[in-house]
DNA sequence: AGCACGCCGACT
DNA sequence: GTCGGCGTGCTC
């Protein structure tokens, strides 16, 4: 009914982040849309920008006489459902981002289409071209005589000509030269050739005869097409040997047809073969049964289902889509990048067939596209894959499945740097769909979420097949320091080893070497410098040559002798799984041994080829990251051997003891998922650590309340919030002064709206950043803990400060990143 | 972010 | 009158 549209333009600046109201032509009244993207002119070039409606309106209070027309539709139909268009704006807020980022991350990037802007001469330029006094214009029209209807683009770049949007305006107003704008679509529709047959089978031999007698491709092919009535060219000229010579000619005999048609580019080429719903075990189904009922009484519930490694989350998973697809509803399931392998997927596909959309980092701009029209023009129900996927376009949603919900890929790390739990949630309520989060260790802040009723707890406690868990042994490596064993391998890891080869099993090795910085340790009494303030481990700084507090700046030399045992065995951390791997190597000389992590799983299929190796016997020990922690699932692997649990407890982070915890129990959770019993045995200089102590015992609710009373004690999430504002330029003198103008200001702004706000405990910084130097940019940061009733009026603070420059600093000389409870505040 | 516009100085 | 350089301010 409206006559206004209010439009984001595609200008990715924070000057323009902002709705504009525009008029919407009588003759597009009934066809503009909310969700549909539009051209219009903007600024004082009107110049032509994609634009997105995200309402339409009869109400302004605005000068009308000031407004322009939309100039364009460019979709049919709306390419964003109302829901989303307000999901995105949820988000705009929540995470202090722009609108055309939010809206370009819930849209495919596949989908947005580029404008070009198209100079043509007009006919009666030649009569008035010898008017033009001025070399630039003249220059131009030189260029146009050779290449007329030439981009602007392409204009600027070839005539080095300054002023040129003035030479050309010049130009239109005398009448020579003519600006179209032309909208190019980035990413074309795949289409292939098909092979039609036009005879019956029954005259077959007839049509053979008027084949030439020395024509035999030709009569092959017509025997070959006995048994198909439509089949790909591709395929066709393979399977004959033949060329396409010889099919044309057959085309020109009417006897067959060739045709385009659309395909959408396959990424499940393998055919699976169907699985059946296996029967529940009672756990499974009382899971089942609650979920399912929230799922037919369409209540946006949330729940988080807790259930150990093995406990068959998956079937429940499985079959709770199958009943959300039998109410004609749609299903998300998002997996970490990491393990979104094709054994992953074809789980789901084994069951449900291949009216599922897989989404993805790897997938190609078109590949990308395709699976995003697919949802969108419903002709999937299902759509797995990575965090983008909660944006998947169904129009019924009914459930989103969060598998490993405690992973870290989870948080987005650009911006807008959203949480995808949060994301979920927010859906789930805008479109009455019910939520389900699963881990076998669920992060502390979906379990106290969980306890404190925002989600529904859900147990599983048993394994599905009745295994047991694998006995684990914590060794104790100070001690085999004393006993003269000075290698990385402990004397029970290397035994172990050596009996799981010769029973012919296999071995999968974990070191976590991730990070950045080393920490410092005695070797002989597992002395860690903490800092005084946080419970924190000290960081060391190469640089500075400096131990440091990531949290509260805290700094000291680092100790020539243990402060504790006073021994001289300092040690500055720094293994990595390569060299684990080449230690193994040296050790077990007759067994193949291979290292999967991020350096050696940088080609397409690498990941796959090397647990393919492992899976047939080809390697018998693998070393790995966290890469190899999750999901895999090899019932000869019997021995897992965690080489220093200690590289993830010691990083400068609250986290770092819910890290180790959850990756001990997923790595642990690889051993004995075949007939025989699977051992795992933790090397750590800290052996009684409660986290490691805890997974020792698989008692993943022992460790969360001990957790639990920690993160209260030093007031850390989920009993509070962490906003990190991150600051960077080349030059350092500017960046610490805007920094501490910024600071300062918000600081007072704090002040001013709640005076009784614990600055001193609640505000670190601002200090150089963990990292002060990225690539040539000098780095400073502030971190503030807000509680659930401060965090928006400190956010908001932050957005008028940072964003919107209300206080004029010259924040346009540096770069400002504001993430809102970071994964990390590293 | 672009882009126009205005102002200035230099060059024909 | 034309051209380049640079700072400022706005975009429905």
């Amino acid at each position: 009914m409206g006559i206004f549209a209010e439009i984001i333009v595609d200008n990715q600046s924070s000057n323009t982040d902002t709705l504009y109201t525009y008029k919407i032509p009588f003759d597009m009244k009934d066809r503009v849309k909310i969700g549909m993207r539009v051209m219009v002119p903007f600024g004082k070039g009107n110049k032509s920008l994609q634009g997105l409606i995200i309402n339409i309106t009869n109400s302004i209070n605005f000068d009308e006489k000031k407004l322009k027309n939309i100039s364009d539709i460019i979709d049919e139909d709306p390419i964003l459902s109302k829901e989303l268009i307000e999901l995105g704006i949820w988000m705009r807020r929540e995470y202090l981002a722009q609108y055309i980022e939010v809206f370009k991350t819930i849209m495919p990037t596949g989908i947005t289409q580029k404008v070009k802007q198209c100079i043509y001469l007009l006919d009666s330029a030649e009569e008035k071209m010898d008017d033009i006094q001025s070399n630039n214009q003249k220059k131009i029209l030189d260029y146009l005589k050779e290449n007329n209807g030439e981009s602007l683009e392409n204009l600027k770049k070839h005539l080095e000509i300054n002023h040129i949007h003035s030479s050309i305006k010049s130009l239109i107003n005398k009448g020579i030269i003519d600006i179209e704008t032309k909208i190019e679509q980035e990413v074309n529709k795949k289409s292939e050739k098909f092979v039609l047959k036009l005879f019956d089978n029954e005259n077959m031999s007839e049509a053979l005869k008027k084949i030439n007698s020395r024509a035999h491709k030709q009569k092959e092919i017509i025997i070959f097409l006995k048994d198909y009535s439509v089949i790909k060219l591709s395929e066709l000229i393979e399977m004959t040997n033949s060329n396409n010579s010889s099919i044309r000619a057959l085309e020109d005999k009417k006897m067959i047809k060739i045709v385009d048609q659309e395909v959408t580019r396959e990424i499940l080429n393998k055919e699976f073969n169907k699985t059946n719903n296996k029967i529940l075990t009672e756990e499974q189904r009382i899971c089942h049964e609650i979920i399912y009922d929230s799922i037919i009484k369409e209540f946006d519930d949330k729940f988080l289902i807790h259930g150990v490694t093995g406990s068959g989350k998956t079937e429940v998973y499985l079959q709770l889509i199958e009943k959300v697809l039998s109410e004609d509803k749609q299903a998300i399931v998002l997996i970490p990048e990491i393990s979104l392998t094709p054994q992953t997927v074809e789980r789901f596909v084994s069951r449900f067939g291949k009216k599922i959309a897989i989404l993805h980092s790897k997938l190609s701009l078109g590949e990308r596209y395709d699976q995003w029209r697919k949802i969108k023009e419903g002709k999937v129900d299902i759509a797995i894959g990575a965090r983008s996927a909660v944006f998947a376009p169904f129009s019924n949603l009914g459930i989103i499945i969060i598998d490993e919900e405690h992973e870290n890929s989870y948080k987005s790390s650009m911006n807008p740097k959203y949480d995808t739990i949060k994301v979920a949630e927010k859906r789930c309520e805008l479109e009455s769909s019910v939520l389900v989060l699963g881990s076998a260790t669920p992060s502390i802040n979906s379990y106290y979420l969980a306890k404190n009723g925002v989600y529904n707890l859900i147990e599983m406690n048993k394994r599905a097949n009745n295994q047991n868990m694998p006995d684990v042994k914590i060794i104790d490596m100070r001690y085999e320091l004393e006993k003269g064993n000075k290698s990385i391998i402990s004397e029970d890891l290397y035994s172990e080893i050596n009996s799981s080869l010769n029973n012919n099993n296999q071995v999968i090795l974990f070191l976590n070497r991730r990070g950045f910085s080393t920490f410092i340790s005695c070797r002989k009494c597992g002395y860690v410098e903490k800092c005084p303030h946080c419970d924190i481990s000290l960081t060391y700084h190469k640089n500075k040559g400096w131990l440091k507090c990531h949290y509260c700046g805290f700094a000291k030399k680092p100790p020539e002798i243990c402060p504790d045992c006073e021994s001289k065995y300092i040690k500055y951390f720094g293994i990595g799984t390569q060299r684990v791997e080449e230690i193994v190597k040296e050790n077990f000389e007759k067994n193949p041994v291979e290292r999967m992590d991020l350096d050696t799983t940088s080609k397409k299929n690498s990941h796959e080829e090397i647990l393919n190796r492992f899976r047939n016997k080809k390697v018998d020990i693998l070393v790995g990251t966290q890469m190899i922690s999750k999901g895999l699932d090899f019932p000869n692997v019997t021995l897992v051997g965690v080489v220093a649990a200690d590289l993830t407890l010691n990083l400068p982070d609250f986290r770092a003891s819910e890290r180790t915890f959850q990756l001990l129990t997923q790595v642990a959770g690889r051993a004995g998922r075949g007939e025989d019993k699977g051992s795992v045995i933790i090397q750590t200089y800290d052996p009684n650590h409660y986290s490691i102590l805890y997974a020792k015992q698989h008692d993943y609710k022992g460790f969360y309340e001990e957790e639990i009373q920690l993160r209260k004690a030093f007031n850390y999430p989920p009993f509070t919030n962490i906003i990190s504002i991150v600051f960077s330029s080349t030059n350092q003198k500017s960046l610490e002064n805007i920094t501490k103008r910024v600071s300062d200001v918000i600081i007072k702004n704090i002040e001013y709206k709640n005076s009784k706000f614990d600055i001193n405990n609640s505000i670190v910084g601002p200090n150089p950043a963990p990292i002060p130097k990225i690539k040539n940019k000098y780095r400073w940061q502030i971190l503030v803990k807000a509680n659930d009733k401060d965090l928006n009026m400190i956010k908001n603070i932050i957005y008028w400060v940072c964003i919107k420059n209300k206080y004029n600093i010259p924040i346009n000389q540096i770069t400002i990143s504001i993430d809102i409870n970071p994964n990390s505040v590293i």
